[in-house]
DNA sequence: AAAGTTTCCTTAACACATTAACGAAATCCT
DNA sequence: AGGATTTCGTTAATGTGTTAAGGAAACTTT
């Protein structure tokens, strides 16, 4: 019998193939450069997200929780959680806005600042490395260019 | 009091912005892209996993689980549960292979070639406007470097 | 052949992603 | 002013990402 014969795949002539997708190679890369630094994070530990939130509240201050998502890229949802453990770890703080009370900033405490400032070092680092290994040059063209496709909307 | 004051930024002198981080970018980029295409994928519902899966299936044919985890980029422990949600949709089916009782093989029903009929087109209609909208060229070249990317290790 | 090891998939536990809906505060509107 | 609308953060529900641990089948070793 030849059940273990590979069935027919259902390819059109014409179609893009599987490995050719944009966002399937945008997920893969990502996953590739987020190895350079999982492992430094998990040492903490410290989750990319949480990583991704002191980091800019380091560079910004104090910042709304709107804000924050998006420059993190995070929806507000996720953020809420993520800001109640990084709270509960002492990471942060948060107070209603004295102007506007629906909203929430958030800054760092000085136990995130010293936290930031040992594995910062480390992971920028790692990130040259990573741009050493890759080439600069090219990472500035990919920089470029994802900078770029993020300006196309549907 | 200056309680509203922007506290300080603690960014040392030669410090790479937040924004100019490449995981970062790849992310904002990701979702971008993914942008065109989830409209189409929650007429059905379909998530994005659900659909890379059964696309790298219509293109493969029957395929043991590691090798779809490793082509749709998804750990096994996720796919269990997407392989679950799938099957119970009547999408896909399981068995295990007769040579090695360890794997399981998965195949596409004919409910769900027949779904990704319909579907498809339009999907790759998408994909192509996205491809107008950025640049062909561009797009090539940042395939590319993807892919290079991709091959960098730790 | 029995014990040890490896491989494959699954389960468990936690964190995050996504969509919808909710409640409170601010804004608009007449 | 008072009701309608909008904005903001949160909660809820479901699906996925990540790590660690588990169980069964295959392989290795002796």
């Amino acid at each position: 019998m030849a059940s273990t014969d590979k069935p027919n795949p259902v390819t059109p002539i014409q179609m893009r193939k599987f490995e050719d997708s944009i966002p399937l190679k945008l997920l893969k890369a990502r996953e590739v450069t987020m190895g350079f630094f999982r492992p430094i994070l998990q040492e903490i530990p410290m989750t990319e997200q949480q990583w991704r939130v002191i980091r800019a509240l380091n560079e910004y201050g104090e910042l709304e929780s709107k804000q924050l998502a998006e420059l993190c890229c995070i929806l507000s949802p996720s953020l809420t959680g993520i800001l109640g453990r990084l709270e509960q770890q002492g990471y942060i703080r948060r107070r209603r806005s004295p102007e506007d009370q629906r909203r929430i900033l958030i800054s760092l405490s000085d136990k995130a600042r010293k936290m930031f400032a040992e594995l910062s070092p480390r992971l920028e680092a790692r990130y040259r490395d990573m741009a050493e290994k890759f080439s600069p040059e090219d990472m500035k063209t990919l920089a470029q260019l994802l900078d770029q496709l993020c300006k196309v909307k549907p």
